[in-house]
DNA sequence: ACTAATCCCGACGGAATCACTCGGAATTCG
DNA sequence: CGAATTCCGAGTGATTCCGTCGGGATTAGT
């Protein structure tokens, strides 16, 4: 039960991109230094990211990547579909299943089991889809102005235990 | 991003043991017809659910195994730790860290990411504790005089999204 | 126009993990 | 005794992961 380090580096990258907001296009050279990452392959993680919308590119020297929008508008859920696919903690449980077609488990009895994974899916979804980039980069001191508010109510609310 | 079939498997399996409860232990045969699985690899499976103490084996002719306790008393969590290890979307966010320890994670300042890894955990094993067997066993009608009570009462609640 | 920097992209490969299988020893019931 | 069953370690084919490699296309500076 892990991400891969697709999600991982994939993620730091953006935390990168969102330091550098504001501040141009950031090389791919730059970011693979400076998070001590292989740079052939933050490549591949970035064309996810750029074929989902989330980054853009400039060709050409001094080209590179920037956020295609502000940190506060991207939600942790859409970076990490981007880089490891659908949110499923099990093949029965995919976030893009045809609703009123068949489940891939036709097993015992209308599959109970399936209940578990569908809370864990919402569960998972429901915390990234409430997370933006902003909540993961470190203070953007006086960049944009910040606003406090905006951190703290997008948590959702403490979940029981 | 999802579980593997040691924890698809021994859930079904627990599952079946959970519909078998007070009746005597369970052969591995029977389960794996019922559930059509490949029996030598339940084996291993069960394995590791003895060894966190939620089933117990008889062995020799007509042994089996059989639940530790009643399915109410079993949470989802302690289930798919037996079957998967201790759930950490990432390294970095391992539940059994060392707390005070150092992380494995010394990255560029303090490694803000981790804080959404930590929250996927928490999202996660907060579901999972708050669920019981019981929650997934179809209604075990009539074996053990049933106690309608414990079903609807062990459910936490819907769980927002 | 040339060069250096950079993105773009597909193919390849070693290593690890997954999902089992196999064979047999130990234990218990009839 | 003999059949049923758990116990357990070793082995194995396929798949996925985690990158590497090589080169092509595009742009900025000079």
């Amino acid at each position: 039960m892990s991400f891969s380090t697709k999600g991982e580096y994939g993620v730091r990258l953006m935390v990168q991109l969102g330091r550098h907001y504001g501040a141009g296009p950031a090389s791919l050279a730059e970011i693979a230094t400076e998070e001590a990452l292989p740079r052939p392959y933050l490549e591949q993680l970035v064309m996810s990211l750029r074929d989902a919308g989330l980054v853009v590119s400039t060709r050409g020297a001094h080209g590179g990547y920037e956020l295609a929008r502000a940190p506060e508008e991207i939600r942790m859920a859409d970076i990490l579909r981007a880089l490891e696919g659908p949110i499923a903690p099990m093949i029965c449980a995919s976030e893009d299943e045809a609703p009123d077609h068949q489940h891939a488990c036709d097993r015992t009895a209308r599959c109970s089991v399936n209940l578990l994974w569908v809370r864990i899916r919402d569960a998972i979804s429901g915390t990234l889809e409430g997370m933006t980039l902003a909540d993961l980069v470190p203070q953007r001191t006086s960049l944009v102005e910040p606003q406090p508010a905006a951190r703290t109510a997008t948590t959702p609310e403490p979940l029981g235990v």
